[in-house]
DNA sequence: AAAGTAATCCGAAACGTTTCGCGAAACGTT
DNA sequence: AACGTTTCGCGAAACGTTTCGGATTACTTT
């Protein structure tokens, strides 16, 4: 690989004039040395080395992702994906690439997060990360630019949607088609947005003057599997609700499977909604009603703000996002109505 | 940031001891002295900076991901998503990270793929490059270790799928429940998936002494949407095949809402077997009948091939996986047979 | 006691850049 | 002609590491 040596020697220049030309600044250089600079550069194929320009300029236009995790274990599921699309994108246009920090296993300590301070970004994308957690703090600490996706860190600027309205929205559907037995598959305690959906639905319940029954209320967790699990529990209750609120679209979708094991029809025995809007939801039969996250905009906007904080506006405020109802097929009036 | 000159000071010793205490080596220094160095070290948080490491190790511990693009845009679908799985869960465990190159936007020249030479990255894999790059030939002269995922360069090492057998695999399985009159969502001609798979279904059909009709053949692409537009044409035809084959499962996605339009039922009217199997074959209704593509055991394979590579080993053979068909509703034997 | 070997640790060079300070030359202005 | 101002270009320091050569000390061995 060719240095700015190589050129300077060549062009018979010393080496600051060199990397002038090569940056057309600071300081000016005159177009005749300028054109003889570049055509050496071109013909030895040169290529400055990022790494040594970072190391002085401190900057390396790289941005961090910090991927989402259950227990240790990454995941790469229609959640990150909805997220990476619009961060990628974005980040296309703004001249920054991605690095995808898989060493980084957790958030909670200092030393989790220390492979985000080594240089090589200059903030960090942090994905549905656990609540309040003390890696996340302390970069708030140091200053080191962040933003959280997905999750709420007191001293960090979040972007979230607002669970609380969106729940509202699902239980309220289901409560105009007419049905008053509603269960729902709860989301992981753990985890923000799963917490505050379980809230909400009893909140939006006892707002409507809707009772619970404990029996309807299961572990769904955000994966298909566990949707599976929580569906066939609640299919076996002598006593079923007419209808349920999802934590995600995937749990709804284990949710379907229990269901079709039971021949149990969707909607006409029980509706069924969803929570994200991921791709899946309008591909499975029937089409999933579900509430909309805004994944383009929200990572989007994430990006952006970053690149904001990074360039030295400390004005980045937290924002959430609101949601829309996505009604399709799996949701109808319950039989006891027609 | 602390650096390892503050440690040095603190602990009264010198840059060089400092090093070789932080990394074991290549020198010896005594567990008491290097107690002390790192319990300063520990006490002013310090990290190395990697830049500055990299910059004379010549490592870097990062792998760069070239994503695939379609005329210039990039494409973060349900393939690369499947490939950046098994990618990223692989270098998970090889303590690697992964770069999306995001600014890298064709393959086509030396200088579109400059921004993989500037330092920053070990290696990389190509996701679905078009075919003989001259960038990517490039790379294979002044011996930049990469390798291709799904893509041919006679001059790198080659990790694709066989075509050939896949498509042959479909057809066969079509013919054996009685089809006769089969057509295929062509896929794209400037890609070697796209093209292999095309000649395959001609080829296959001829083996099979089955006639092909050139109004049944009409280009499909990749995405769904041209798997839409492709299907409305070929559905408009007075004389409809009983069966086709498509690209791959997105472009057979597309024809699935084209029967809808018509009221053509999958599979009694038309069979329809897709190309890759992704997580969407097995959730749409009814279930595609696809060729399983081994995403999971071709990324794994690729990535470990590139650490090879890196490393040294010089002998990281191209290979060629086996494919399989695998069987859902979307196909049955043809309605003049019943 | 002398000589040889091993253990310690320091200073300095190197990696490839950017950028500052400063001198020399060129130019315009009175 | 003397002065100030701009343009041009070089050398050197800096960024934070790794690693080599060599100097000093300590330990064996005869």
């Amino acid at each position: 690989m060719a240095t700015i040596k190589d050129i300077a020697r060549e062009a018979k220049v010393s080496v600051s004039t060199v990397s002038y030309a090569l940056n057309d600044g600071p300081r000016s250089v005159p177009t005749e040395v300028k054109d003889r600079i570049l055509e050496v550069a071109a013909k030895l194929h040169y290529r400055p080395n990022r790494l040594a320009r970072s190391l002085i300029t401190r900057k390396s236009h790289v941005i961090g992702i910090v991927p989402p995790r259950v227990e240790m274990d990454m995941i790469v599921g229609p959640y990150f994906v909805s997220m990476l699309n619009g961060i990628v994108n974005t980040y296309e246009l703004l001249q920054q690439d991605v690095l995808i920090l898989t060493q980084i296993k957790s958030t909670e300590s200092r030393e989790a997060i220390y492979p985000l301070l080594d240089g090589r970004c200059d903030g960090a994308i942090f994905l549905a990360p656990p609540h309040d957690s003390a890696g996340i703090a302390y970069l708030s600490e140091i200053n080191f630019p962040h933003v959280v996706l997905s999750g709420r860190n007191s001293t960090s600027p979040n972007f979230d949607i607002d669970n609380q309205g969106g729940m509202q929205l699902a239980v309220q559907h289901l409560a105009e088609l007419g049905h008053k037995k509603i269960g729902m598959l709860l989301g992981p305690d753990n985890h923000v947005d799963g917490l505050e959906r379980n809230t909400a639905f009893i909140e939006s319940m006892n707002g409507l003057g809707l009772t619970i029954k404990p029996d309807w209320l299961v572990e769904g967790g955000f994966q298909q599997s566990l949707g599976l699990e929580g569906g066939r529990k609640i299919l076996a209750l002598k006593d079923r609700p007419t209808a349920m609120c999802c934590a995600n679209d995937e749990s709804a979708v284990g949710l379907y499977t229990a269901c079709k094991e039971r021949g149990i029809r969707i909607p006409e025995d029980i509706s069924i909604v969803g929570f994200d809007n991921v791709p899946m939801a309008s591909l499975v039969e029937p089409n999933l009603t579900t509430v909309k996250q805004p994944f383009d905009e929200m990572s989007r906007h994430a990006a952006k703000s970053l690149i904001a904080l990074i360039d030295g506006c400390l004005i980045t405020q937290s924002k959430q996002f609101a949601t829309s109802l996505v009604v399709r097929s799996s949701t109808a009036r319950p039989m006891e109505d027609k």
